[in-house]
DNA sequence: CAATCAATTCGCTGGATGACGAAATGATAT
DNA sequence: ATATCATTTCGTCATCCAGCGAATTGATTG
């Protein structure tokens, strides 16, 4: 048991891990996706997925040539579930997590095959979030 | 906010703390206690108090030669108090802790002066716990 | 004031871990 | 079947951390 409950917490104790988690409480994400928001390497992340997964905090899909990680839903470890609805309630306001949310909201307007592709080159140059940039009447 | 959460977080995530917090639930204990107790060195077990309290786990107070630790009352960090609140409802069945409990029991039965020169050979010889020892009746 | 004692801090060591690039895997598409 | 592509695994490196003994701090007691 002891060992179980520091697997969860050891888990949740990494600033990566975290992200991860508070970005899959909004629906299920496909690797690359989660890749080009935390803007780390594609093995580094699958590390961190394989020990949330292990941890009881995850569950995967497979579709084709993508996996899809999300938030557990069956119990596979008894605190799982507890450090899940913690988290749920935590850090909302948290400025990584703000600015995760931002980067989730231009990686879900890029189709997966053009994301997986390119990673965060897929939406810089157009996706500054709702400012004007270059389309319709800047400085001359 | 990310950084806080870490901090607790990890400091959660390492069973000889865990031990720690589990025992001062039942009240605030000595330093030599909780060292007796764990089966540590003490300057181990100062650190791992140390870092239980930078968390905003713990509290402290000193009383002559000794310093007594307790958990947290005010809530010096947001976090800290949720964390409190899952392991105060987690590991009850634990074996470790089960150990650690009934190893309080006996350390709790010595004056402390006498604990902290001797540690848990002021415990050992006729502190076996429910057991008839040499007291009274052994084998010839 | 000197001695003593509990606790902390310092310095060190072995082991764990996050990050990455490179190679392997598993699935799709040509 | 071959090529391609997303993901995972492998190997490596730098860093961090639990544990301990030794030295230091802070307080009591002679």
């Amino acid at each position: 048991m002891l060992e179980t409950f520091e697997t969860v917490a050891r888990a949740v104790a990494d600033p990566s891990r975290v992200r991860i988690l508070k970005l899959l409480e909004g629906s299920e994400l496909c690797v690359c996706q989660i890749t080009t928001v935390l803007g780390l390497a594609p093995a580094t992340v699958s590390k961190h997925l394989a020990a949330l997964k292990a941890a009881g905090l995850l569950q995967q899909r497979r579709d084709g040539k993508w996996v899809y990680y999300r938030l557990a839903e069956r119990e596979l470890n008894a605190y799982a579930p507890r450090f899940l609805a913690l988290l749920a309630t935590s850090l909302d306001g948290d400025p990584t997590m703000a600015e995760d949310r931002r980067m989730l909201a231009k990686v879900n307007a890029v189709p997966l095959s053009i994301l997986c592709d390119q990673g965060r080159a897929a939406l810089s140059p157009d996706a500054q979030a709702g400012e004007t940039t270059t389309c319709c009447g800047g400085a001359p």
